[in-house]
DNA sequence: TATTGTTATACTCTATAACTATA
DNA sequence: TATAGTTATAGAGTATAACAATA
C-alpha cells in the first residue's frame, strides 16, 4: 500500500493548510497539462500529507499542532476569540480542544473576568510536545528545501507570494481550518 | 462572508489535486512562519478552492474537470480503469458517474468484448462542457501567472518541482483523489 | 438582549463489504 | 475462481440550531 492519504473528505490537504473541499480533484494522467496552479496545489497536496505523516508520532494532527501554537502565542484566550482567528466553528472547537484536553496538553481555566470564557493554557507536557512538533515542522522544512540554495528558496517564497496575492492569500498565511460559519471578520 | 470555504473535509484542497485529510491545518496568526511547505500548501489551498469558483457556474467540480478529461484522452475506457488511474474507490466511481451521466455529459456504452465492463464515452454535451471548462482553466493559469515573465514562470515551476521530488511528486502530476483503496498500481 | 461554551441533530462523504452478472 | 460494476451499510466529519450560564 504505497500511496494512503491521511482521512478526512477530499480536496486538498497542506502541512498546515486545511483541507478545503474533499475529494476536490483526482490523479489523472490525461494531458499532462504542466501548468503553475496544477503543480502548486499538488506539490501542496503532498507536502501537506507528509506532515501529517512526521508530527503522526507525536499523536498530532497538524490543525492540533496550528492551534497550540496559537495558545502559546496568547496565553489564556477565549474559545471564542480562538474560533475566530482560526476560522472554525465554536462546536468545532469544542471538541478539537477536548480531545487535546483530555491528553493533558492544554487545560481551560477559569476567566477572573468573564466566567461564560474559559481561558485556555498549554500544560507542561503541551509545552514539551509542542517543542517536539517545532522541531519536526523544521526537520521538514528543511527537508523540502534540500535541493534549494539559500537565494532559490528566498527566490521561490517570492514567487509564491506573487501567484498568492492573485488568489488572495494576505501575506502572511490565512487558509482556513473550517469550511463556512465564522466568516464575520 | 468573505471567505467561505468549499466543502468537504478539511486538509488541503487544490484546483485538481484532490483533498488529502480534511481539517488538516487551520489557518493561524501565531509566528507568520514563512516556510516553504506552509506557503506552498497555503497557496496551493487557495488556488484549487479559486478554481473550483471559477467552475462552479459551469456546474463542474474539479474532479467532474478531472474525469471527463480522462474520458476525453481515452474514450472507450472501463469504469476499473478509472477508477484505478484516479485513485478512487469504484463505489465512488459510480456515484462520480452516476452524476454525470444523469446530465448527459457522459454515458455508458456497452464494451462488446466484455459484457461486464462500461466503455465510457462523453456526449456531444459533454465535450462542449467539457472544452468550456478547458478555457476556465487556461483562464484560471493566466490569472495565477500574470504577475510573471515567461523566465520567472519557467524558474517558479523548476524550483517547485525540486521541492516535489522530496515528497514524492513524481514529475508528471500524481495526487490522489480518494484516500485509501485502490493503491496497488 | 447578547454572548460563551456546549450539546444535539442532521447531512455529506467516504470506506467496506456484500452481491450480480459476467468471464 | 476471479473480475466489473453496483448497492447497502456503517462510520467520519461537519454544519446548524438549540440550550444553559453569564454578561
Amino acid at each position: 500500500m504505497p500511496d494512503e492519504a491521511p482521512t478526512g473528505s477530499s480536496l486538498q490537504p497542506g502541512p498546515w493548510p486545511p483541507a478545503v473541499a474533499d475529494g476536490v480533484v483526482p490523479a489523472t494522467d490525461a494531458p499532462p497539462f504542466r501548468s503553475v496552479g496544477f503543480t502548486i496545489s499538488t506539490t501542496g497536496y503532498a507536502i501537506a500529507r507528509r506532515f501529517a505523516e512526521l508530527l503522526a508520532p507525536l499523536g498530532l494532527e497538524p490543525r492540533d499542532f496550528a492551534l497550540m501554537r496559537s495558545v502559546a502565542s496568547a496565553e489564556g484566550v477565549s474559545q471564542h476569540a480562538l474560533s475566530k482567528q482560526m476560522r472554525v466553528a465554536p462546536s468545532r472547537m469544542v471538541a478539537f480542544l477536548d480531545a487535546l484536553e483530555q491528553r493533558e496538553l492544554i487545560e481551560r481555566r477559569q476567566n477572573p473576568d468573564d466566567r461564560r470564557a474559559r481561558a485556555l493554557h498549554l500544560t507542561d507536557a503541551g509545552r514539551e510536545t509542542l517543542q517536539r512538533a517545532f522541531a519536526v515542522a523544521v526537520q521538514h522544512e528543511q527537508e523540502l528545501s534540500a535541493e534549494l540554495s539559500g537565494d532559490e528558496r528566498a527566490q521561490l517564497l517570492e514567487l509564491l507570494s506573487r501567484v498568492g496575492v492573485q488568489v488572495g492569500v494576505p501575506r502572511g498565511v490565512h487558509p482556513g481550518m473550517g469550511h463556512s460559519a465564522m466568516a464575520d471578520e
